[in-house]
DNA sequence: TACATACTTGACAATTATAGTAAGGTATGC
DNA sequence: GCATACCTTACTATAATTGTCAAGTATGTA
C-alpha cells in the first residue's frame, strides 16, 4: 500500500513551486537544488503536471513552470491522480479494466470501493494553500530569510 | 497506490474460509479450488497468516485451518497488515527508519501520516463478519445450496 | 505399521514496476 | 546566435511481486 515516490516528489515540488513563485516562472533547476531531487527525474514529473493542466510552462531563458490555477483550486489528490495515473487500490476498479465483471457476487469488492473513496475524497480535501499556510506565517514571522520550505527526502 | 494481489487473495481466502468452515478445519485444497487460487501461494499466505495469530491449523488428513478467533473479532486491516508487512503509504512513516528525521520542517509529512491514518482506520472497521453477513443471509433464504462465495478474480 | 492427507518451510524463477539516467530536440529572450 | 530552460523519448538497473518447486513433518485411518 504504497504511494510512489514518484507522487511524492510531485507532491513536494508542487509545495515548494506554490511557495517559492510569487507569479514569476520557477526553473526546474531551482526546485531541484531545493528539493533534492534529480533535474532529469523532475522534468519527467512536470512533463506529465503540464499534460494535466496543473502548471503552465514558461519557455526561454528565464523561463520556468508556474501554478495553472490559484493554489487553492489545487488539490493534493490531483497531483497524485496525474503523476501515477491510477489512484485505486485494487485493478478490478479500474475503468476500462473488464477483468472484474462478478462483482455482485464478490463480498470483498465494496471493502476496496471504500477504500479508494476514502483515499481519494482525503486527498482532495487538501488544497496546496493548506500546505503553504503554515510556512508562509513563519516566513513572515521570521522576516523574510526565506528557510521554511520542505526540503526533507521524505 | 495498489494493494499486494497477496492482500486481496489474504482476505478473499479469509472470507472463504470464514464462510464455509463451521467449527470444523478447511483445507486449502478446498480454498484454492473456490477461489481460483495457487494452492502453493496459498500455502505462504497461510503461514504467514498462522505466524500473525489470524488462523490455527490442524494438521493431518481431514486438517486444514481454523480461524483463530470469532469472525466478528478479525478486522480486514489485520489480515492486510499480517501479510505486507507495511500498510503506510510513504517510507517515512516506517517505524525503525531514520530516513525522515526532518518531519518538523516537512510540509508533506501530514498528508501522508492522515492518509496512514485513514487507510489503517477504514480497514479496522470491518471484520470478517461484516463482509459474510449478507451471504450467510442469502444462503439461508436460498435453502442451503451453498453457492453464496464471492469466486471473482479481483 | 503403512499410507494418504495436509500442513510447513525455504529456495527460486519469471515477470513487472519503479527509479533514475541519458540524450537530443525545441522555443525564446537577450 | 547563443545560452537558458523546457520538451520528449528511450533506456537501464534495481527492486518487488507473483507464482512455482521441492522436500520436508505431523497425524488420522485402515
Ligand atoms: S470482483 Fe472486484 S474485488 Fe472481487
Ligand atoms: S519528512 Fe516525512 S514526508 Fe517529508
Amino acid at each position: 500500500m504504497r504511494l510512489s515516490t514518484r507522487a511524492q516528489y510531485a507532491v513536494r515540488a508542487m509545495v515548494d513551486l506554490s511557495l517559492y513563485s510569487q507569479g514569476r516562472p520557477v526553473s526546474l533547476k531551482e526546485i531541484s537544488r531545493r528539493e533534492e531531487i534529480p533535474l532529469n527525474y523532475l522534468e519527467q514529473l512536470f512533463f506529465r503536471l503540464k499534460k494535466g493542466q496543473i502548471v503552465t510552462s514558461v519557455r526561454g531563458p528565464g523561463g520556468g513552470y508556474v501554478l495553472a490555477r490559484e493554489e487553492s483550486a489545487i488539490k493534493v489528490g490531483e497531483i497524485v491522480v496525474t503523476v501515477e495515473e491510477q489512484l485505486n487500490p485494487v485493478a478490478c476498479l479500474d475503468e476500462g479494466d473488464r477483468s472484474c465483471q462478478r462483482e455482485a457476487r464478490c463480498l470483498t469488492h465494496t471493502v476496496w470501493q471504500g477504500l479508494g473513496e476514502r483515499i481519494k475524497g482525503f486527498l482532495d480535501s487538501i488544497t496546496l494553500e493548506d500546505l503553504t499556510r503554515g510556512a508562509r506565517a513563519r516566513h513572515a514571522d521570521e522576516g523574510n530569510n526565506g528557510n521554511g520550505a520542505c526540503r526533507t527526502a521524505g
